[in-house]
DNA sequence: TTAAAAAAAACGGACGTTCATTTTTATTAA
DNA sequence: TTAATAAAAATGAACGTCCGTTTTTTTTAA
């Protein structure tokens, strides 16, 4: 018997990382054994290591998959953003970021088994310079948002944005895999329009500003 | 031989739980057995099961030792805030938090194994109703802080503080436990500033508040 | 002396992986 | 178009190890 086609055998490996992803989010990485997953995928056990040579490689593999899936999610959020400091942005931006959390939580559950198992190995690229990310993407726009006078003076578009992507998600994750059911005491609607008006303009008035003046200054001054 | 007292009972669980602890952080709670729990510990398998009825039992014990332990540890935080919406409260908020999730780094791969192997069950509490909490703790400050003008019309304090909070824990965690380093581009002084900052003032510009008027209106009308 | 505590041994089963064997099928020759 | 071929693919039993828990035995100390 040759050589399968390519296509094939991506078919076959297909099958075996669905079912793999499904009982590895269900149960953990650990609970699953190869037993399972050749079950689940009507496939024999001894055959997996035909396309894998480890139990975690077929978890690398799985998660590497899921990785550009989600990037290009994230190109596509952003893609959509024409001007990220604005509110209405800010608010889209929340929304989509609910969305990807919501549809592909299976894909943060990963995350947390490689944290635990993996130190996170494979998903710190996720973190490490996002800022940076951010500011490749959106770099004129944040200059050009500056020089209008749209930013409080001393605020650093880059990591700001960076700090609202981050708080929309934190979100959406506590409420999806912590059981915050509804932590804020707001609706998702409600959460989006309060984090995007908070990120916006603060919760604090004009006035209190000259009120605050001696500890502001210091909390202002990085 | 008698019954042991109930304090020498009491030292043994903790040498127990402290062993296991170390081992379900370092490797998991599957990945570590009752062989390994009772070689750190220096007592005899069988023995473990005088104390203990089941593996996942010494996982409970030491997840409700732990969250009463970080339960005082953040009542002082909260008992040292006088003012929870002034700048300076905020920053040491963040401070404060930031210690919590160093020094009990462990505890928080402890939430994540209890979200992948108990959906979270013995968490959940964590955040289950936590602005009501913050409602109740602050809650005459928080009108105090309307009543004097501090708060920006429109915004209510306790979700507003609870977002801050939350912002700050996700903040150390992605450093702490997923590799961030440095993710917003800032060291954590920085960053405590800068997110400090955003909060109390946000990023848009006085200025720009009139010309965002048709989508911040709709932004804040949360 | 005696009952609790500790240790050790034993249990049945499941684990990840390997391997000898059987089945399958793309290719080749008729 | 068909039949033969041969190597890849699929299989499931087998391997050695380790698992959580139970049971039995030994040690301990009031």
């Amino acid at each position: 018997m040759p050589k399968l086609s390519a296509a094939v055998i991506q078919v076959k490996k297909d099958t075996i990382e669905d079912a793999a992803r499904e009982l590895f989010i269900k149960q953990g990485f650990h609970a699953t054994s190869m037993r399972d997953i050749s079950k689940r995928a009507d496939v024999s056990l001894g055959n997996l290591y035909n396309y894998y040579e480890t139990k975690e490689s077929i978890l690398e593999s799985i998660i590497n998959r899921y990785l550009t899936v989600i990037d290009e999610y994230l190109k596509t959020i952003f893609a959509d953003i024409e001007e990220p400091m604005e509110p209405a942005s800010l608010r889209k931006l929340g929304e989509s970021v609910g969305r990807l959390v919501n549809e592909h939580s299976d894909f943060w559950l990963l995350m947390y088994i490689d944290v635990l198992e993996f130190q996170n190995r494979h998903f710190r690229k996720m973190f490490d310079g996002i800022t940076d990310r951010f500011r490749k993407i959106f770099g004129p726009r944040f200059i050009a948002a500056e020089a209008r006078g749209d930013l409080r003076t001393g605020v650093d578009a880059a990591p700001a944005f960076t700090a609202a992507y981050m708080q929309f998600f934190n979100y959406f994750l506590v409420e999806k895999l912590f059981g915050g059911n509804q932590h804020l005491g707001l609706t998702d609607e409600q959460a989006l329009n309060c984090l995007t008006k908070i990120f916006a303009y603060g919760v604090l008035s004009e006035d209190s500003l000259a009120r605050f003046k001696k500890t502001a200054n210091k909390a202002l001054s990085g």
